[in-house]
DNA sequence: CCCAGCGTAAAGGTCTGACACTTGAGGGTC
DNA sequence: GACCCTCAAGTGTCAGACCTTTACGCTGGG
């Protein structure tokens, strides 16, 4: 119940260890005290001392046992839940609880941070674009063999309808596609490793630009690719979609040249 | 200077749009102020209203701008700060900057939520392991093409020295290998995304159970690998990895059948 | 017997105002 | 010119108070 390892109204010695310890970097040597106590935590919920699901202290008693003040503490706690690793409920039975590890949490700070990354150009969409095929090349040839009836039936759901030509959700089912191929593949780490670069992507250059043809061409390679996986054909999967990644590499490049760097106003700071 | 699109001493409108919205879910209809301030300061990192290493004003002023206290606002700073979104410097010309987007932060984080979703059977070593070959059997293609001269004296000065045969220093040599054929990747995303996932297997099961012979025949491994970069042979540097990681996965198997879930208590929550 | 309504209390959320600590910059001295 | 001292801006920390949320249990009516 207590948080272990930590005796009561101890003050907290400020322990400048722990830290990198390169002598002359700007780093201050003194850690801020919620930075301690969030590492503590942090540790706690690493080694699984602290179970996933179970109840911290109130954040009063872990002042105490801290020794700091509730102030603290909560910036402590702020900064753990906004990693996802606790998350706090209110009122009677609420409290401070150890976060279930999930995936979405994963996915949608990688779609964040990648999304940042790319802005700043410490990686190239080209990059991405080589990343995004080298994962989903694979994940359809696993696909093929490994889908069970209820993805594959998912997976053709994503397919283009035909009659609605709205291009926004087109390109939304256009990734429905590929996350179904994803989770078709039977790893989930791959899913959401490749999940947030779709999105970046998508973010990154998605406004219409494309053609009706080319969305018709789109189409087709997903209706093919579908059927290859459905026949558990490995390598025509895989083989298809290398094609129609070409193909959206392709545009992207298009679009790039026309209106490069749209995103973010300095081409390089 | 000032943070812009927000009136100065507007109490901030409990403005519970913006979520989820799914009916019926247990889901705090009201955010916390200090998320609703983290929500808008992010979004204008993101939208590079805020440049980057742009100096954000000062804690009190904020609040002002904001109508909430400057604990709220530094409740928000913590979140943001421990998603490496900004960081904050102490004394004069203090103050909270925009963080520079960088791939080392995404790392770290990616080790520590990769370790938990592997902790927590959300992915499984296999799905590691199998990512992980996808990436690095590529990656070592490309390394074999696109290599400098730097990178392949990088690499190796990786490979063990052959005197020292410290178990532990030596798995560190192994890492720094693979890191190292990453790097000559020339892809920043895949090393990004690879790295983290290194350091999750051998937090997992790394203590020394190799034999020696098992080491060098992973030395080995490393030359022959080394060997077919240095020729510019893609197909072969991607055939040896293969192999090379093929062998390191029945490792980790027996392991895993020796001593199973060492690594937290319950084996299924 | 069941259910609606209400009260209660635990715990997080927010505010205020104060003081301590850090650290660069500017100025003064030798 | 090198060194030290002081100052001030801004973050770090604290204490204490009050508000808000919300599960749970009691209570009374149907």
């Amino acid at each position: 119940m207590t948080v272990p390892a930590v005796e009561p109204a101890e003050p907290l010695p400020v322990n400048d260890e722990a830290i990198g310890e390169q002598p002359g970097l700007p780093v201050s040597r003194v850690l801020p005290a919620y930075q301690q106590v969030a590492n503590q935590l942090q540790e706690l919920i690493m080694k699984g001392t602290l179970a996933v699901g179970e109840r911290l202290p109130a954040e009063g008693e872990m002042a105490l046992q801290f020794g700091v003040s509730r102030s603290t503490v909560r910036e402590a706690l702020r900064g753990l839940s906004s990693q996802s690793l606790v998350l706090t409920k209110r009122g009677v039975n609420g409290g401070t609880f150890v976060a279930e590890p999930s995936a979405e949490h994963v996915q949608t700070y990688l779609e964040t941070t990648i999304g940042l990354l790319s802005g700043a150009d410490v990686v190239s969409v080209d990059e991405i674009l080589e990343a995004r095929e080298l994962i989903e090349v694979p994940s359809a040839r696993l696909a093929a063999v490994r889908r069970d009836e209820d993805q594959l039936q998912r997976l053709k759901a994503t397919l283009d309808t035909g009659a609605e030509v709205d291009l926004a959700a087109d390109f939304e089912g256009h990734k429905d596609f590929h996350v179904a191929i994803m989770e078709a593949s039977g790893n989930r780490l791959l899913e959401v490793i490749a999940r947030p670069m779709f999105s970046v992507l998508r973010t990154r250059f998605m406004r219409d630009r494309a053609s009706p043809e080319f969305g018709a061409a789109v189409d087709r390679d997903h209706r093919d690719i579908c059927d290859a996986i459905a026949a558990g054909d490995a390598e025509a999967s895989a083989r298809l979609m290398h094609n129609h990644l070409e193909r959206l590499r392709s545009m992207y490049e298009r679009i790039d040249r026309v209106a490069p760097a749209e995103i973010d106003g300095e081409s390089a700071h």
